[in-house]
DNA sequence: GAAAATACTGACAAATATGTCATTATTATT
DNA sequence: AATAATAATGACATATTTGTCAGTATTTTC
């Protein structure tokens, strides 16, 4: 069901987040100072974020969410 | 502050979504019937929809998520 | 312009994301 | 291996999304 395929694209935007901030060079930390946004849960797949949640992560990388999306599952 | 950002991409989020559901020919109880998802508070710009939920209207529209973003909101 | 279909709004409960903090575990540095 | 830095986890309060339904408004069809 439902479920498996959330628990995929939660792992996918972990593993995506996790990639963009350790590519960075910044610490959870110094994501939360900058955003507000406890990034951990996030790359730990505990959580399913919120559009806007994700849109300032992606604001703070200076990606668009369509290209944060790009590398993700396709469909 | 992230308040405006934030009704702003929630307003790009709702007519991504109706120009998509309209675009296919669907009703939101057609929506509803196929995906569980209420369609309404999303195209109305209610809500901060979680990427689940958008990752499960993209499913239906049969389109990505990346695919969905594109026309949206550059940064 | 009446009837039918569709969309919007509001309310409520339940589930869960977010905000905050403290603690533990892991990793990096020396 | 000890220390320091970073990451992960757990708990809690609060805010908000989601699920569900009923009612109202708007739009479409005849």
């Amino acid at each position: 069901m439902g479920q498996v395929r959330d628990e995929q694209l939660l792992k996918d935007i972990a593993l995506r987040v996790k990639a963009l901030r350790e590519g960075s060079g910044f610490s959870q930390e110094e994501v939360y100072n900058a955003t507000e946004i406890h990034v951990a849960r996030i790359e730990t797949a505990k959580v399913n974020v919120t559009i806007s949640t994700l849109a300032k992560l992606c604001d703070f990388f200076e990606i668009s969410l369509a290209e944060f999306f790009k590398p993700i599952h396709k469909s």
